[in-house]
DNA sequence: TGACAATGAATGAACGTTCATTCATCTTGA
DNA sequence: TCAAGATGAATGAACGTTCATTCATTGTCA
């Protein structure tokens, strides 16, 4: 089975964003180094630089790559068959499909960057964008939200969902390592089933207390 | 008007700790340098070395002011004469106590430091113990919150409050610095009245659509 | 087929720069 | 005059990046 040399380029591209991804979790996009990326890769430094530009492209590379990933996650939503089950996809995601928890280190890491870094600003709020309209879109068909908006909008609907979210990821930073995926899931779903009886379900539950 | 050396020598601090609050938010904890803060308060870098024994102390020293900022806000939410209104200074803090939007950039890099920096950690999620647990006595003991609990603890709505906030000061960093203050104090509001409407307000109010 | 030429992936020492930290020196106020 | 405050040039480690060099693989021709 001989790989052409697009895949072979390709594949070592992606050896290096695996290796620049765990790097970049453990210590953060400046503080890795390339040679942490090279080490951690089984590399030498100045083959990372056949493949990508400078450390920024290798970050950029990066963020495109999570973008592709998000995009999968969200198209998964968008299949379930209920609106509880999309909303639990799109919380776990984080927990779950990667290594331990170096995802939320690294998306933590990514909204820092973006902070000073516009052209990782515009990516991340593309992606935001797209994913809020996927979102917003799926409750909008929703049996479930029909009868139990409270007076939001399906846009604001989504709006607090990702805010929710993202508090949670980054809540999940502070989280001893000790906690093992499963239990970090568990506790996401947990929050993801009370913002969904919050949103969508009427008071047919019996009351608190 | 005559200053004590103990205090001479807390206001040389804090100048300095102010200066390190601009720089850290506009290039991030590692990326700003020691001449960049001591450029920025107008005295000389050797000069930082005689109040704080090293970079790392200068950033421990300014969670620990954030930590102190945090408390204070969290007491004024606690005296609010409503939930709502508790919940309002909560949220709009960060929007314009301080100037424009550093606060954010600073909170975000603040949690991407704790992924990896175990006394940070630390620190972050004692003061997210100290809120969460004012926010949920002030939740637990406030007459809004009887009679529209959905089935959640007062603790289990905390929880969900400073999520959101958490997200929506995640996305904070993305807006564009052209935004003003008012802006996002404007968006902030908005945000605050639909979770309290949703956590808090029976559906007396008018669905939507 | 086998000898040789050409390729380009891969290496890692070396370079220039930046940065945190130090310290010899100067200033100031009592 | 002297202790404490303040300075900023100097230091050395660490970093991103470059590039001369190596060498396994592929292609060519007799």
């Amino acid at each position: 089975m001989a790989q052409t040399q697009l895949e072979t380029s390709l594949d070592r591209r992606a050896q290096i964003l695996d290796a620049a991804m765990v790097c970049f979790a453990k210590r953060g996009f400046h503080q890795a180094s390339m040679h942490d990326i090279s080490a951690e890769a089984g590399i030498s430094v100045g083959l990372i630089y056949r493949y990508f530009e400078n450390k920024e492209a290798v970050i950029s590379a990066m963020a495109d790559r999570h973008k592709k990933e998000i995009q999968d996650v969200l198209e998964r939503a968008r299949l379930a068959p209920t609106l509880l089950e999309s909303l639990e996809i799109l919380f776990t995601a984080h927990c779950c499909e990667n290594s331990p928890n170096l995802l939320s280190a690294f998306v933590v890491d990514l909204y820092a960057e973006a902070a000073r870094n516009l052209q990782i600003a515009e990516l991340v709020r593309d992606v935001l964008q797209t994913a809020m309209d996927g979102v917003t879109e799926v409750i909008a068909r929703s049996p479930e939200a029909k009868n139990a908006s409270h007076g939001l909008t399906p846009n604001e609907q989504a709006e607090l969902i990702f805010a929710v979210a993202r508090g949670m990821l980054m809540r999940d930073v502070l989280q001893p390592q000790e906690m093992t995926a499963a239990e970090r899931r568990a506790r996401q779903l947990e929050v993801t089933r009370r913002l969904w009886r919050l949103l969508f379900k009427m008071e047919s539950e019996p009351a608190y207390a």
